[in-house]
This record gives structure tokens, sequence and C-alpha cells, in this order.
DNA sequence: GTTCCGCATGAATCGATAG
DNA sequence: ACTATCGATTCATGCGGAA
């Protein structure tokens, strides 16, 4: 297990510990996880290998043996998180044979029996999805983000997802991508919280449990299927500054980079050392 | 058991017999649909009675009997309908005790295990989400469309329901959606098949598996839940002229009208007199 | 005949109150 | 304690009336 760590002051914290730390940790999450205490994560945030995807890295993991493959993961995941805490599961059934596959349904099912709570399920609708065309089937355009609780009683700050009344998906992703090609000089960037404020003014409605948000595709080096906004806006609406960010399966770094962007705390944990220095690069590139 | 009969010619019929039937029928449709032959339907789209809704029809399922209520008629449907037919169930889970409940999951796994096929889930991302607003909760604005085949091989037009490329689309829509309305007394009515056959020149692309589309509010008689738009894109994606749509469910008629302009059969069966005589008056002002 | 504004209206959910 | 009912919350939409 090799950890490196990135740290940077956090300006807006009045505790002594004022330092936001980014934890990257190179290994196997069930391994590494067992490491982490109880209670200690404020939000976990994670797109899974999808079944028979990532061969290489865990061994193929066929959708017949993914609930089980996955369950001891999510007992852990059960233990670390805070009491008030969330977790967030991007995952979405293949085709197999014809038929969407029901692991996904099976996993709600084992790990509701492990003691979660399944409290919402919020639709990623992603614009540009995957093109092809098949006889008898459309393109996927959308994921299942699952949310998990262990009690009714969790953080939630709605306020901090606010968007402006409308059609608040095309509005919202129009500034934002634009800021964020200006913001990538900026060094201050906490997110699109600058945006927003640009939207005072104007009136402000809750969103919906459909995101509407474009994959990213520009990404030379690696091709992140987790658009950061995704990331960004969990962690804005389950986490406040300071609070703890962990993304099991982290990949090129996302989750990781979004909570410090955040002034949130993360660990992020990969298996493979390939993405391992990769998430370690973007993190530092995103930080200046 | 009561049927209500409406029929037009069917002038692009070149078979013996050229009528379209809409057949309405008063009745408990576990009993009526034992009157269909085997395989003598080509499309069920249904909404059925949401767990613990309309409680005075149907006796008020709860959520955890929902599955067992539903099997039987499930059973008839997968009788009834034509070996390359297709099923699209509208359902969606309701909160029960701050979670989601799961017995849109257990329905899917019991309907499997009597011989169906889980082909595809699409969303219906509904734009006008019932308001309101919780501690712990975002407005819901998406619905399942779950599809089930009786084996892989089903029939599919993906043709019919392609949409124009771009940005440009969506104006078009929002405009078609508006027009739409005005022409309400329009007797040439077919969906949208007249529009887009305006799109001709244009470059056309296939749908994905989200479709965006808002509830019927404020209709005076009575609001239909079901907006007209879903019954008629599927009608058009899983049928051709001249085929049986069936909804034991029917409301206030709306999948009877979206398939009688289509120039399709259909039955339609509501086991509430109100609603029955509704979906009669429905049609008949339809197709003026 | 247009466009603009105001209004009623929902496949909902939570928390409190009452039996 | 556990269930049943009720009020409060909130926003996209179509309709009707007015300029």
């Amino acid at each position: 297990m090799t950890i490196n760590t990135i740290e940077k002051i956090n300006l807006f914290s009045s505790k002594a510990e004022n330092k936001i730390k980014a934890n990257i940790i190179l290994g196997d999450c069930l391994d590494v996880l067992k490491n982490i205490p109880d209670n200690s994560v404020d939000l976990i945030v994670t797109s899974p290998p999808y079944a028979d995807q990532r061969k290489s890295t865990y061994g193929g993991i066929s959708p017949d043996k993914y609930v089980e493959w996955f369950l001891p993961i999510s007992k852990e995941l059960l233990r670390v998180l805070s009491k008030k805490g969330t977790f967030i599961l991007n995952i979405k059934e293949k085709v197999v044979n014809g038929e969407r596959h029901i692991y996904v349904m099976e996993l709600i099912t084992a790990m509701r029996k492990q003691g979660w709570l399944w409290t919402e399920e919020f639709i990623w609708h992603k614009k540009n999805c995957f093109p092809g065309k098949w006889p008898n089937r459309f393109r996927d355009s959308w994921e299942r983000l699952l949310q998990f609780n262990k009690q009714k009683d969790f953080n939630m700050y709605q306020d901090e997802v606010r968007v402006p009344m409308g059609d608040w998906a095309k509005v919202r992703l129009k500034n934002l991508s634009e800021t964020d090609k200006k913001r990538d000089n900026s060094k201050v960037g906490s997110g699109f919280g600058k945006n927003v404020s640009n939207w005072l003014g104007r009136e402000l409605a809750y969103p919906t449990n459909v995101l509407m948000m474009a994959t990213e595709s520009s990404n030379k080096n690696h091709s992140a299927v987790f658009p950061k906004e995704l990331p960004i806006w969990f962690t804005k609406l389950f986490t406040k500054s300071g609070d703890t960010v962990l993304d099991p399966f982290l990949g090129s770094g996302t989750t990781s980079i979004a909570a410090f962007q955040l002034d949130r705390n993360s660990i992020g944990i990969e298996i493979q050392e390939e993405y391992y220095k990769l998430a370690i690069e973007n993190i530092n590139r995103e930080i200046g």
C-alpha cells in the first residue's frame, strides 16, 4: 500500500488543523478500507468497474458474480461511513443475452440486508451518450446514481446546489463549461460556487433527482467516464468544508480533485498503478 | 362486461378487413383479459395504479402486496401478447418510511420467472414534476418505462420515431408540442408523424432511451397523467398500421386515442364506470 | 391574430397531530 | 408504540383574459 498525500491550507477553517488533505492510495480497496476508522467518512462517491469491464484489473467480474464481489466492499463502506453520511453508487446494468441483467437490483436487495437504506435513485442523463445503432435497442443515455444511507436522518445541504428557475440544465451547463475554461488558470477554484454567485438576483429553484450532464470526452490522457460535475454536485450537496470524501475506485482522480477544490478532505483508492499515477498527476495539475 | 366499439375506415389498408376498431371495455381487466385470444395483441402500453393510489377502485393495493396483485394480470398479458410483441409498463416506486420501496424490483424479478424478458428500461423524464420541498429529498421527476418481451426477436420500427438532430431539434419540438395542442381538433392527427414529414430533408437521428415529456396537467374534464406523446411514441415504435394495442388500465383513454389516430386497433379496459364513460367521450371528441 | 401575464393544478412527501 | 389523516411545501405548464 502506497500513499501519496497532497495538502493545502484551508483558508476558511477556524480549526487548529486547517489543512485539506487529498490522500491517493495505491492498493486493493478491500484491504485499504480495513485501515480506515469507523464512521470517519462523510461521503462516498464511486463508480465501480462495471460487470465484465476492466477485466485485467479485477479478474473480470461476471455479471452473475457481481453482487458476491461487491458485498464485502459495501460492508466496509458501511462501517467507515459516518452516521449522517451518504453513499452514492454510480452503476448501470449491462445487456446480457438481449436482456438487462438484474445484478443491480440484486445488489440493492443485498445491501439493504446488510443494513443500508436505499434512500433514493438519481438519474444521470448523459446528453452525449455513446454512439451506435442496434436493431432492437436505442442508445443508452442514462445511468443510475443510487443513494444509500445508514439512517433516515442524514446531512443534506440543499441550498448549495440550487439553480436558476426554468431550464436549469441548459443554462447551468453552458455557464459552467465556459467558466470552466477560464477557471483553468485560476488557482482559487472552488467548484462552480463562483458561477452561482453570478446568478444572484435571478430566482433560484431546487433541482430534481434527474441530473443532466454531458460526459467528458475531450480528455487526451484518459477518458473520464465520470464528469467532474457529478462528484462536485454530490460533494456540495452532502458535505461541508472540512469533511471527508471517499472514492474506493478512484480511476483518474475525478472525485479527489472535486473534493480538494471544494475544501474537503479526500481518500482515493486505486488498485492499478497506471491510474494511481495518473490521478496524482491530474490532481497536482488541477491545483496548479 | 360492457363493450363500446368505435370504428373508422383504414384508408391505407389493402386488406379485406380495412376497418380500425377501438374497443373500450368496462370491467376488471383480469376477467376481461381471459376473453382475449392467445398471441393476439401486438403492443401493451399501460400505467397501472401505483401502490396506495386510487384506493377506492382497487381496494388500496399496499406496496407490500403490489407484486402479488399484479402477477396474475401480467400472466394473462403474457398469454395474449403476440410472439414479437412488446409490453411497456409505466411504474415508479413510492417512498415508504424514508426509503424507496422495492416492489418494482421484486416485480421485475417475479415477471422474469413468469417467462418475461426484461429487455430495456426507458426513463420518462417529467419536466413538470410535482412540486414540494423536503429536508432529505428532491422532487421526483422521472418514472420507469419497463420494456418486457416474450422473445429476443421482437418487432421494432426505429425509423418511425427519428427526430431532427442538434439543438435545432429542441426548438422545433417545443414549437411542436404547442402547435399540437392548438391542433387538438385536427381530424388527421396521427401523432407527430405529420410533423416528421415536415422535417424531410433535415438530418434525422435515432432517439435514446430517455424520453423528455411533460405531464398534461390542466385538462378540464380530467387530467391525463399519461401524456399522449408517450403511447404515441411506443405505438409508432413497436407496431405498424392495422396492429392491435392493449391497455388494461385505460383511465381516461389516452392509449386508445393514440392507437386510433395512428390507424392501430385497440382494446382498452377500465374498471371504473366514470373513467370508462370519460374514455369513450374523449376518443369520440378526438376523432371529431 | 399575437404576445404577455396571472392563475389553478398536479401518480408527492414529510412531520405533526390524533385515535 | 403504531397507524391514519391532514396541512404545508413548491414549480413547470396550459389556459384564459387582457393589452
